[in-house]
DNA sequence: CGCCAGGCCTGCACGC
DNA sequence: TGCGTGCAGGCCTGGC
């Protein structure tokens, strides 16, 4: 279940691979992901060499001279370096085969993944143009929250998961985040004070960060095994743990649905 | 067997 | 009219 944490892993994780390289074949397995892999990926790729390779959202790029390469792990998907020649397995989808020797592997059981090719500014790609601030940049402050929320009625973990007011918060994240900051996921999101909206914030860049860290201390593993090793493991305060133990008031977890998702929250530390 | 998990786009209804 | 907002549905498989 990426979020952007194992996104941003991933990147790091291929992007010394990719680097520079030259495309020698692309291979789809099948095209059924959330769109059909282009058809003429193969033609477009073959004898291209890699630019540069950005993070935009939970949305891979892979720049070339002629356009880029938009990859989404969607909530199964992982990338993975392997040698030529390593045999594919059942969810395998796609290939990108490279002159060093290498190839970079999606996998993705769910197939909610994308594969996609977009030509001129990827940032006009209309799954790109319209996202919010990236989570972890100096626009995404406590003013541009508290300005964000001002006229939504919505409950405030809604709001912080809606990808046009700030990207790459997923569920998890946004429930633990808020228990860090205090505040109940069912709040208004108009109903957060100035102070509340600063917590909130400096709660979300923290799991965020922290969750990259501890991503890039096992990078390696991530990169050569399966794509879900142990770099997922931070301790959660809130998340899955229904009726356990607060782990700072010992009250029990409350388990509630929002938006057809789950939240959880600890009815005393959270108001 | 049924249900749930996840990201997030799409379509619809609503109010200003 | 058009926009922002809010909500539900759908995609798909593995695990319980």
């Amino acid at each position: 279940m990426p979020e952007l944490p194992e996104v941003e892993t991933t990147l790091r994780g291929i992007a010394p691979h990719l680097q520079d390289q030259i495309v020698s074949d692309v291979v789809i397995r099948n095209a059924n992901l959330r769109w059909p892999i282009p058809k003429d990926l193969p033609k477009l790729l073959r004898g291209r060499t890699v630019r540069s390779l950005q993070r935009r959202a939970k949305y891979l790029l892979v720049a070339f001279d002629h356009g880029t390469l938009i990859l989404h792990l969607g909530m199964s998907g992982s990338l993975r370096i392997l040698p030529h020649g390593t045999s594919a397995e059942k969810h395998d989808h796609f290939d990108l085969v490279l002159g060093n020797g290498e190839l970079m592997r999606l996998r993705d059981p769910r197939r909610f993944g994308a594969v996609l090719w977009h030509e001129g500014d990827v940032a006009e790609h209309v799954l790109l143009a319209h996202l919010g601030p990236e989570p972890l940049s100096v626009e995404f402050d406590s003013k541009y929250l508290y300005d964000a929320t001002r006229k939504r009625n919505a409950a405030i973990k809604l709001a912080i998961m809606d990808s046009q007011l700030v990207v790459g918060v997923g569920n998890i994240y946004a429930n633990e985040a808020l228990f860090r900051a205090g505040i109940r996921p069912q709040l208004a999101a108009n109903k957060v004070s100035r102070p509340r909206c600063k917590r909130l914030v400096q709660a979300i860049k923290e799991v965020l960060r922290e969750a990259i860290k501890q991503g890039g201390s096992s990078l390696r593993d991530f990169i050569h095994s399966d794509g879900s090793s142990g770099y997922f493991q931070q301790h959660y305060f809130v998340y899955g743990r229904k009726d356990e133990a607060c782990k700072q008031c010992r009250t029990p977890i409350k388990h509630i649905k929002q938006g057809q998702r789950s939240s959880f929250y600890c009815p005393q530390c959270q108001k």
